[in-house]
DNA sequence: AAATCAATAGACAGATCTGTCTATTCCAGA
DNA sequence: TCTGGAATAGACAGATCTGTCTATTGATTT
């Protein structure tokens, strides 16, 4: 079938995450596809789209692989909410790990209303939603405020494993996690 | 004297926090500076020595003033911790906010090896010592353990901030910091 | 076998990019 | 007034970028 089109958008992400956005040119994506130019220009309209298109993909493949991953891992929704950051500090050391691809394209596409970066805050939307449901049935005093607090630590720790190159600030915000948590769910906490 | 070096980063850094740095384009950067090619040239060797002169500066200026604003905001080191949040909520509101320029620029330089990338790591590393010497001063049990997870919530605020393109990120890591260092920085606390 | 359709290679236009170069202007100091 | 240094405008080379176009191949279906 249309496999030419899942090859576009898998180099694409691939070299989108070796290189970043704008210093990836059209080129470098065919000739890592094995496809012809004509051929990108009736799947995609533009670059832009197959950015579109490649990250809508990867959101839903990146939050999917997490939560399948964190259900294996933990039975708890509370130690589910920890191994979150177990999951992601194997991502940290993966040595192709040069960031949050969506982190980076709203670096890249600062302007709020860029459909790219929309696609990105769509992303965190989805992502705090789910870590959400998990401080819900957690019995967290406040799901919603502990969901954007856990966020904030996740996505911290994702820049920070992409500055330094190692995976150690996982840990670092699991520990803080921990404490956060700890802080909602027992019967002491406000 | 040499205005127009300082003209140059001005400009660039102005450009840069817009757009990004791939995105920017030397004759952009001299239009708005007043600048001609051959005085860039003249001052640095390449648009990545100015992107270098540009981000060491903007290290410099920027702790500082996050360093001088949170000394006049609070007294004890405990509350100046958390002023830290406050301060960057007030840049967060700036709407020529785009997101630090420094998680940025390692979002775009990918390459830890990279002189762009080395910077902005260094400049991690500084405003973490920072933050450790508060967290000393203000009695945590694990200064060094406190201060990485306090920068994990700073990055993860500033990164939240830039997706979402408001101030409210802050608040929320100010009440995480909070927890975290309640529970280190009180009798009762590990 | 004929027709259809997707994909190919690759030329091309037009824009933009970095970096070099020339020729000129302007100003400060001897 | 002369000189030297720094800045200017702007042409230029050479590369690269996005996107369009033509002409051809190859496989599948009718």
């Amino acid at each position: 079938m249309s496999s030419k089109r899942q090859d576009l958008i898998e180099a694409a992400l691939c070299l989108f995450n070796e290189r970043g956005y704008h210093a990836t040119g059209i080129d470098a994506i065919l000739a890592r596809a094995g496809v012809a130019k004509n051929t990108l220009y009736k799947h995609f309209r533009s670059k832009d789209e197959l950015i579109l298109a490649a990250l809508r993909l990867k959101d839903e493949q990146q939050r999917n692989e997490i939560m399948r991953r964190v259900e294996s891992r933990a039975r708890s929704p509370q130690d589910r909410l920890l191994a979150v950051f177990d999951v992601v500090e194997d991502w940290f050391r993966d040595p192709d790990f040069h960031g949050c691809l969506f982190i980076r394209a709203s670096g890249e596409f600062a302007d709020t209303d860029d459909p790219v970066h929309r696609v990105c805050l769509e992303h965190s939307h989805l992502l705090r939603g789910y870590l959400e449901r998990l401080a819900r049935s957690a019995g967290a005093s406040d799901p919603e405020g502990l969901s954007k607090q856990l966020l904030i630590l996740l996505t911290g720790s994702m820049v920070a494993a992409q500055i330094r190159g190692d995976a150690a600030p996982a840990q670092v915000a699991k520990q803080a996690a921990s404490t956060l948590i700890q802080s909602q769910c027992t019967p002491s906490g406000g």
